[in-house]
DNA sequence: TTACTTTGACACTAGTTAGTGTACTTTGGC
DNA sequence: GCCAAAGTACACTAACTAGTGTCAAAGTAA
């Protein structure tokens, strides 16, 4: 089982309206109930070109999971790179951070629906894949983060042992507290609710973190 | 779609053996790969017997999800009663609360696979029937923990503005991040490493909410 | 054009699954 | 031992699904 097709087949753009089409019905419908039929339709495809660019459901699931992790990591370290460059008012950018990259599941909802769908499955995805998928989705996103704050902790303005820890306590305390309440975006919940939460989360983590604490 | 039958029908111990072998079958392989046939040999009983006591698939997902919410609920109450009653050393007892609680994932493999399997599902639930799961479940926890640290913040050793936010961050930064790391216990995590984690979460949270604290 | 690759339409296999109908046996209270 | 409720065995349906085979059509590059 390969991870990722080494010869590249056929017509780019058709490859393309079966990924997204995939993405789409894999994120509503999960891995089983989502019929290749439905994709190719989808995709406005035949189901036989299907076939032809990918062996496999499963390995059409997989590659469609690590090619929409791959966009999301990039459009995170985007909005990184946009609030936590240079800090101001470090409790408003970190508050605005989140709410970016919690705004990101929205912005995505076809790959956050997928992400859903890889939890479920995770018992029956095999273990080397499963740690590639959360390689280059999950983990790339707490590895960015983490320099980003040591560099605002050398500013003085936090107090931080271990980046590592404390950019996974910043992710639990803001998205991983929105995502589990909303289902990765399932269930909607108002915008002003998202605010309190991730500001909630921002204010926890800063009083632990912050350089004025002992 | 009624959640609990009213009349109950047929020999109670059928009807256990039913909704314990579907905990099993559903958390193993999910809602949709689950067969009501498995289950029926997973029980040691006929599948028209399983359609005598449940009058569907769905409704028997639905009556084990929250049955089994229930059973964990207290279980958890226990685990706080044990830990939260009288506080020694905040922090040890933090940390021993927080792995006994964590431990329960392990203690209750079959109903926490099929919280996966919830959470896959999300989606597909009929918005009641899924609120009512996350009061049986979740919320619950929430809300009994708040109390716990309303009294020791009473008593000088935390200093709490809204007791349900701070359940909330401390459930975040131990529990729910030792089961999103393990996909709530799908793949195995050393007890070291567990036990990292946890403390990691209690001390980010006692720096948050210790009294000392500014 | 020619030669070649890619795609489409579509029928088809082979397997699975939810749910039912029915006739028979077991169980447990009286 | 009687009887009604409960459970079993099993055949059956209707539907759905992953994946293949085949052959013709359509795009592409020389």
């Amino acid at each position: 089982m390969t991870l990722r097709q080494a010869e590249p087949y056929g017509r780019p753009e058709k490859r393309q309206a079966i990924t997204r089409a995939a993405r789409r019905v894999f994120g509503r419908d999960g891995y089983t109930r989502a019929g290749v039929d439905a994709i190719a339709a989808e995709a406005g495809v035949s189901k036989r070109t299907i076939y032809r660019h990918f062996t496999d459901k499963e390995q059409l699931f997989l590659t469609v999971a690590l090619e929409g992790a791959d966009e999301v990591t990039a459009a995170i370290a985007q909005i990184m790179d946009r609030h936590l460059h240079k800090i101001v008012d470090l409790e408003q950018d970190l508050i605005d951070f989140s709410l970016d990259r919690v705004a990101a599941v929205t912005t995505f909802p076809d790959h956050f629906a997928l992400v859903r769908a890889i939890e479920a499955e995770a018992a029956h995805i095999p273990p080397p894949i499963l740690k590639a998928w959360i390689a280059a989705g999950p983990q790339t996103g707490h590895l960015r983060l983490a320099p980003y704050l040591r560099r605002i902790a050398e500013r003085g303005l936090l107090r931080i042992d271990d980046a590592d820890v404390a950019a996974a306590h910043l992710t639990l305390l803001t998205v991983t507290d929105v995502n589990q309440q909303t289902f990765y975006g399932a269930i909607p919940l108002p915008q002003e609710e998202v605010t309190r939460l991730v500001t909630a989360g921002v204010r926890t983590f800063l009083r632990s973190y912050s350089a004025s604490a002992a």
